[in-house]
DNA sequence: GTCTATAGAAGGATAGAC
DNA sequence: GTCTATCCTTCTATAGAC
């Protein structure tokens, strides 16, 4: 059994991926975390303080695994295959996890949101100095390697706004076929 | 000056865009509209109804806009190019709208939600149409139709998440770099 | 068709007992 | 650290005058 702070976090992702921030009560995360309303402001000062911690856990967890797929890989182009299809299995596997951090960002308040967009640069910096390295090494060959890395990013991301469980797309299969799409996009017409 | 039911349309679109569907008051859409707070409900009988009908409209024009850019392309990557481009330029110039169409789908009520889905299945199923066209022609090489055509939605519906108006990318720069990423994603190597 | 006023419900957060 | 009870605010939607 984890300990409260994480139960009522645990909580508090579920009901903001299935309702959206400003849609999710208070009571409804306490019920789910099996204490009464008050015993949320126990562990969390707000329920935005409660946003924030999923986020940030949310965004460094990203990272952290972008950066070590990076680093694993042989050449650029495995590392782009890596990135982009961990990337995109990431956001099927924790979809609700991705959800929040993508598409509930702009209900954090001014200071927490700062502290997340230093690490979202992060994340799209990984993407785009393995995209530079690749058209120096001539691996790749990509025109606008910001727009690129953007538009990669975006296929990714997405993944958590459509993907079902238990559909006809698995995990693994969206990391197949997704990183296979990332080094086709970026290996031009050959 | 449109008529009062256009103006709280609108109103309520800037004020869904910029806060999200449950965070955005019925005080603030009347109050952009320039209506006392009871003056919504003469046009539109709930929230909800707003909403609904604001992704209705945005949904038909959309498909619109893909129909008739396929109806008109010459070849299946001429087709191509102009809907996967046209649709992320749309997604640019109405990122607001293209934001409350993609991002507060879930709001919408079982029946309203349900005539929504209906529209999106035709717009899938253009650009679906195109790639195996291109696919038959063998202009394209495509691995899993269904897959790379989610993937380049993906790319389009994003740029409504990101877009920030006076950046750095204009509508016109994405709709050509995005056309060209997915014919580079579609031909294959070559 | 627009207003003022308000009903009626629900939500975020706190007080204070245990 | 958890509870019950509740304060206070805010919200959607309606009533009724004009």
């Amino acid at each position: 059994m984890p300990d409260t702070a994480t139960r009522i976090m645990l909580a508090a992702a579920d009901a903001f991926a299935e309702h959206g921030f400003p849609a999710t009560t208070t009571r409804d995360i306490a019920s789910r975390a099996g204490l009464s309303p008050a015993g949320v402001y126990v562990h969390f000062a707000s329920k935005e303080v409660l946003l924030f911690e999923i986020s940030r856990r949310g965004h460094a967890r990203a990272r952290d695994l972008l950066v070590a797929a990076a680093e694993e890989a042989p050449s650029p182009t495995a590392a782009l295959r890596a990135l982009v299809g961990g990337f995109s299995r990431w956001h099927a596997e924790h979809f609700q996890l991705g959800r929040i951090v993508q598409f509930e960002f702009r209900h954090l308040s001014g200071e927490h949101r700062a502290e997340v967009i230093g690490l979202r640069k992060d994340i799209d910096r990984v993407l785009a100095d393995v995209l530079r390295d690749g058209v120096r090494t001539g691996e790749l060959d990509v025109e606008d390697v910001q727009t690129t890395a953007l538009a990669l990013m975006s296929m990714a991301i997405d993944v958590a706004r459509w993907y079902v469980p238990g559909g006809r797309r698995t995990p693994e299969s969206i990391e197949r076929t997704y990183g296979d799409l990332a080094v086709r996009l970026a290996r031009g017409a050959g």
